[in-house]
RNA sequence: GGGAGCAUAGCUCAGCUGGGAGAGCACCUGCCUUACAAGCAGGGGGUCACAGGUUCGAUCCCUGUUGUUCCCACCA
């Protein structure tokens, strides 16, 4: 029954050995119960062709760490794994990949054909991630593994899509979107990153129509966008400008007679107060566009070159033209200045490449109508933010919304379920393939070539991986989950989405808390990059410390939506702990060796070291359990690590070790429980070594993490006890520090007198305390001594003398009184400040002001000692 | 242009609702004490960015300043 452990511990054997031992007992998957109370997480899906990187190492060590926390603690616990197809990313994998290995394109092959590749991709990769999981010790529920394009998840998406257009909130409209050159598609605001470029300013003079020599000068940032320009404004009421209001410009190297139109938008101050009018490419000068009749003119293709619009520029790639064009504007005489100027520009989150604002036909949801009941629920606390600043910046996203672009250029994803008949325009919207048209009737009848954006079936996932629109007993039982975990970076992507379709298809919120991480930096606290080429990968760090230690390294002093720095230092501190708990249980071991039962002797038989370390274990449960509550779990595991090593190991087995060799049962009894259910309060964070300690000693039942997470009682209080056990430790510890101050020798054994009012802490029982870690020869405790030739060492509750001829340095002991005294009189001096303060007494908590008084005696005490000491020396 | 965070020991960071500043690493001294040298014992080191305010009392709350990071935003 009692396993050796070896002498060495070896992660990488027994994490693999014991992962697999929990995934054949099954004891990963939950099926609804209504005898228990359920609680359930919804993995944030990594993209299916991705690999793990620290980020995900610490999301799902967060994760793991509630919800092995929660299954102990008699939850009927789901944590529901899967992955997303992530439509852009992966799609420009499998085109690179198409374009490597064959030189292909995907339009060489045709669509049905680039689709088999992506599936064939996504079976290939998509296991990678999962088994990467799998090897942090993720307790995920494997069998419910969900894929945003399984057809039960498809599904969801289709009958979302439909409902949403039945009820006038997805719209097909013509504007100005997000285009990737690069990606071939149109993007959503979410998708556009914003970054800081060095520019120019180009100042152009556009001719006026039969005023020879007369210009009006305009100034752009992309002088290429005025092949597509349809005017130029000025603000009514700029004066410089009236008298050009209604007047015809020339468009240069274009020669298109474009008007002069008042709109308030211009803004007098800015530039020369004169602007380029693009209706194609530019949000503000389509509306401007809009408001004046102008014509809208694409000149770019999909792919970023000039389009047949672009006369003799045609073909040329968006930034050749803006040369070219520069320099033959230059040559006409017409290119007044070039200024430089930073600016914004937005970029592809994806592929990085520059955006290009353009006109385009699109699908929308309108969003204000689901922004609301989704501003609602954060408001009123029903869905709650940890920690909550993070609701700040949710909250000014939502208010500040704007309708949604949900189509893609993209041929892998859920394509839109809309259909044109190509005979009477007419277009249907149905969740069912159409095949004939349902006006005329006529049997040509195509699918929208578009697919939706990633996020959209991102955002039902925590119900559709559930069975929703089905009202499935999963779906009753488990939704709404319990708590969603996911770092900042992806609140408006992820989150946002999820609580308004939440909201919208199932009617209730799709979880009451957000717990929200911050990322994993490198050393240097830069963001890990693939271009700065200094990722870590977890799996390195796994296999070289092992997963324990990764976790514990992830979760250890790091803030709820704090970002944290990943170092090697850190690594060896965790595989430090995790061998000082080896050690420390074959120590146990080592000791207890006929010890076949579990549970506590009888009260009676607890010696003051048993009760002392039972009650602040016990604390230690009351403390974690209410930690873990409150998703603080780098405090948490902080105290489990300080327990562990600086109580338990530090004290509790130094304090056992006579007992143990006597072969106390008792003493035997008690060391083992506490190891027990420590490591069972420890086994959230650090499952594998906790699982194979635990199974090394007594234990009921086949794995730890099945068994019941430690509850605090109040038997196992012992308050009296912790006292008295901190009157030994602070007069041990007053001990081996004049000792070692005074360079006496480790060895060296000296007789200890204690003088004492607390006869029943300093007795023969504790006195063996002082020989094995104070280098006592032999003890007496007495209520009075004197004795000039003996060094005094004074605490707030005895005053130890040890004979001078067992120590040295007579000078030394008289400066270090002397330095002593001062300090414990100016704590004495603040502390009577304090209380002769009059607003202090009378408006501080009673509590505090009682606990000011006793410091006070216990400082004029050890100030007597002291005084006596300096008195006997002289 | 709006919003948020951070500024605490040499380094990396904790510090939960205000009541005498903590950890890990690093450093110094001494120890192979029969679980662990990946260890043990002891120690040094901080005007908690700056200036005001509230309070009996501020690292913590409020205001401002400086530095720094990030998010959002259609000034050409």
């Amino acid at each position: 029954m009692n396993k050796e452990l070896p002498k060495t511990y070896d992660p990488n054997e027994l994490e693999d050995r014991l992962y697999s031992f929990w995934m054949q007992k099954g004891y990963f998957h939950a099926k609804p119960d209504d005898a228990k109370k359920p609680f359930s997480i919804v993995i944030p899906p990594p993209n299916v062709t991705g690999q793990l990187h620290m980020g995900h190492a610490l999301n799902n060590t967060l994760q793991d760490i509630i919800i092995r926390t929660k299954r102990m603690q008699g939850y009927n616990v789901c944590w529901l794994p899967g992955t997303d197809h992530a439509g852009i990313a992966t799609q420009i994998k499998v085109e690179q990949n198409l374009r490597e290995e064959k030189g292909l394109t995907r339009h060489d092959i045709g669509r049905e054909e680039f689709l088999k590749l992506s599936w064939d991709w996504k079976e290939k990769y998509g296991g990678r991630i999962i088994e990467q999981l799998k090897k942090l010790g993720s307790s995920c529920d494997w069998k419910r593994e969900a894929f945003t394009m399984s057809p039960t998840l498809s599904a969801a998406v289709k009958k979302t899509f439909v409902e949403l257009y039945n009820k006038g909130l997805i719209y097909q409209g013509f504007r100005i979107i997000n285009w990737c050159p690069e990606c071939n598609t149109a993007l959503s605001d979410a998708e556009v990153e914003h970054k800081e470029i060095e520019g120019s300013f180009w100042y152009i003079n556009y001719p006026v129509k039969g005023q020879e020599g007369r210009y009006v000068t305009i100034a752009t940032t992309r002088p290429e966008t005025m092949l597509g320009d349809t005017a130029v404004a000025v603000n009514p009421k700029d004066e410089r400008y009236k008298d050009i209001i209604g007047k015809t410009l020339i468009l240069p190297l274009i020669g298109r007679e474009i008007p002069v139109v008042a709109d308030e938008y211009v803004d007098k101050e800015f530039g020369t107060g004169c602007v380029k009018i693009t209706p194609g490419h530019d949000p503000n000068d389509f509306e401007v566009g809009e408001r004046h009749n102008l014509e809208t003119i694409l000149i770019l293709d999909g792919y970023g070159k000039i389009n047949e619009n672009g006369g003799k520029f045609l073909s040329m790639d968006r930034f050749d033209a803006r040369k070219q064009i520069i320099a033959e504007l230059k040559e006409l005489g017409l290119l007044v200045k070039i200024e430089k100027h930073t600016h914004n520009v937005a970029h592809c989150y994806r592929c990085d490449t520059m955006l290009e604002p353009m006109a385009s036909k699109q699908w929308f949801v309108k969003m204000p109508p689901l922004a609301k009941p989704a501003i609602d629920v954060v408001k009123s606390g029903e869905i709650r933010f940890i920690p909550d600043r993070f609701s700040k910046i949710y909250m000014n996203w939502m208010e500040n919304i704007h309708d949604w672009c949900i189509s893609r250029q993209l041929w892998w994803g859920h394509r839109i379920p809309a259909y044109y008949c190509s005979d009477c325009d007419e277009m249907t919207v149905s969740e069912n393939d159409v095949t004939e048209c349902a006006k005329c009737g006529s049997g040509n009848v195509v699918q929208d070539p578009d697919v939706l954006d990633t996020w959209f079936s991102s955002a039902l996932w925590p119900f559709s991986t559930l069975g929703w629109p089905e009202k499935t007993a999963d779906f009753e039982y488990y939704y709404p989950t319990s708590v969603l975990v996911t770092a900042y970076d992806i609140i408006t992507f992820w989150v946002s989405k999820m609580i308004f379709m939440g909201i919208e298809n199932t009617e209730q919120i799709p979880f009451p808390d957000v717990f929200i991480h911050g990322l994993v930096r490198d050393a240097q606290g830069r963001k890990m990059s693939k271009s700065l080429g200094n990722g870590i990968d977890p799996l390195d760090v796994i296999e070289k410390y092992g997963a324990d230690a990764l976790r514990f390294a992830l979760a250890t002093g790091n803030a709820p939506g704090n970002d944290m720095r990943f170092s090697y230092e850190k690594m060896d501190a965790a595989r430090n702990f995790n061998n000082k708990i080896w050690n420390a249980a074959r120590f146990v071991r080592m000791n207890t060796e006929s010890l076949n039962t579990l549970g506590l002797p009888n009260k009676l038989a607890l010696k003051l070291e048993d009760r002392w370390i039972l009650s602040l274990y016990n604390r230690l449960v009351e403390e974690v359990t209410n930690n873990i509550e409150h998703y603080e779990l780098g405090i948490a595991l902080d105290k489990l690590y300080d327990f562990i090593w600086n109580i338990f190991c530090d004290w509790y087995i130094e304090l056992l070790k006579p007992r143990l060799s006597e072969g106390d049962i008792d003493a035997q009894k008690c060391i083992t429980y506490v190891l027990s259910n420590t490591l069972k309060l420890l086994h959230p964070f650090m499952p594998f070594i906790t699982e194979e300690i635990w199974q090394s000693l007594p234990h009921e039942g086949e794995s730890i993490m099945i068994s019941e997470f430690p509850i605090a009682v109040p038997e196992l209080n012992f308050p009296d006890d912790e006292i008295e056990m901190s009157r030994l430790i602070t007069a041990i510890r007053a001990i081996r520090n004049r000792r070692a101050e005074m360079n006496v020798a480790p060895g060296r054994k000296a007789k200890l007198t204690i003088v004492t009012q607390f006869t029943d802490t300093f007795n023969e029982d504790t006195g063996v305390f002082f020989e094995r870690l104070a280098s006592a020869s032999e003890i007496e405790v007495k209520s009075e001594y004197s004795d000039s030739d003996a060094v005094q060492i004074v605490t707030d509750s005895a005053t130890i003398f040890i004979p001078l001829a067992d120590m040295i340095d007579f000078e030394a002991e008289r400066t270090r009184l002397a330095k002593e005294r001062e300090q414990i009189l100016a704590e004495i001096e603040r502390s009577e400040k304090k209380l002769a303060n009059e607003g202090f007494v009378s408006k501080a908590p009673a509590n505090v002001v009682e606990s000011e008084r006793n410091k006070l005696l216990a400082a004029k005490d050890k100030l007597t000692g002291i005084e006596a000491a300096i008195a006997k020396l002289n």
